[in-house]
DNA sequence: CCGCGATGCGTACATATGTACATATCGCAG
DNA sequence: CTGCGATATGTACATATGTACGCATCGCGG
């Protein structure tokens, strides 16, 4: 009998998570299911139950992954400066920039925070994804201003997501100035 | 026929939409039924269907109503404080207290935050939302630095409710005063 | 080369859900 | 008091969903 192709697919596992991000990013937590998943990540069905115990664990596993890769992006752009003024520009551009601050993972950090307030597990991920932040910007800030900087890159990417006329670079720029506590023209 | 006790529910549709916010801040919007909301508000399921048109419409309503329901308490706690300095206090308590950043009303952003994204009509209540509290801060500060103090706002909440050793009182008040340019006392 | 554990695949099934609807009852304007 | 429009209520039903399971197929160690 001619059977159908068969795959051999050794990495189907993080392509199924990764599958799993796009569709919560595109139908929210509350609109994501087995078959959406697996028709984005061009599985059968039968392969979500094999590789994942449960809906929630699939739904742990990639928060897990996001939080991961996003800590890295962040803790390897603070690490790439080198002057307190190289700092300074680095989470200006974590906040402006297309890099870290996309619409798509503000979308997915707004569920993960909602995911993770009933995920237990979850919410040691974000505390750890919480406390590599902080360690990289106290790479070359204090601590009390590393947690305010940290604190302010969440609001404000928050903020310029939902606002008509998002604050520019330069109101940004002037923002951190002001928690860094070096001195910069204020607009 | 002895028929059973067929109430007179003047405000049902308003114990509808104050229970919807009861069940999505413990289930989340993805563990919303018209069933569970039933259940809390004790209507029969029929009465689901007969206010709301839809889950999505009254999902929307609901979190129309969270939105104007904090934003109300916010401005209220500004226009409270009469001179620049117990500005800055209403501020802190905005973060610190139980009163608007409690756990609940936290989770019940992020999900609005999230469902937001994927319905029109709520992004511009959201906008309302920000609209308002920034007018309140800028009955006491300068806009931009109402700006900041708004996205700081925001993002001290949300660490602060992930965090293990939240930042006290006083670091608040520490961060408030940077960003107002007030001259206070740093740790 | 061969066997076996790992992986892939389709399908079945109980259950939960959104919504529609027929009917019953109530408040109140005239 | 009397309709009548508004509201209440229970139930039906098509559909979508999570998960289980039996079987097919493959890679690879011995």
């Amino acid at each position: 009998m001619p059977t159908i192709t068969r795959r051999h697919d050794p990495d189907r596992r993080a392509r199924i998570l990764r599958a799993t991000l796009d569709v919560v990013a595109e139908h929210g937590v509350a609109g994501t299911t087995h078959r959406r998943i697996a028709a984005v990540a061009d599985v059968p069905l039968g392969s979500m139950t094999y590789h994942f115990a449960s809906l929630d664990d699939l739904l742990t596993e990639a928060f897990t992954l996001l939080a991961d890769t996003v800590a890295a992006r962040f803790t390897e752009r603070l690490a790439a400066a080198g002057t307190r003024a190289e700092a300074c520009e680095a989470v200006v551009d974590l906040v402006v920039d297309d890099s870290w601050a996309t619409p798509r993972n503000l979308l997915l950090s707004y569920e993960l925070y909602a995911y993770a307030a009933r995920v237990p597990a979850l919410r040691g991920v974000m505390q750890g994804w919480m406390g590599k932040s902080r360690a990289a910007l106290e790479q070359h800030f204090a601590p009390g201003t590393a947690r305010a900087l940290d604190a302010m890159i969440e609001g404000l990417s928050i903020h310029r997501s939902v606002d008509l006329e998002p604050a520019g670079r330069a109101e940004v720029r002037a923002i951190v100035a002001r928690l860094t506590g070096d001195a910069l023209a204020l607009p």
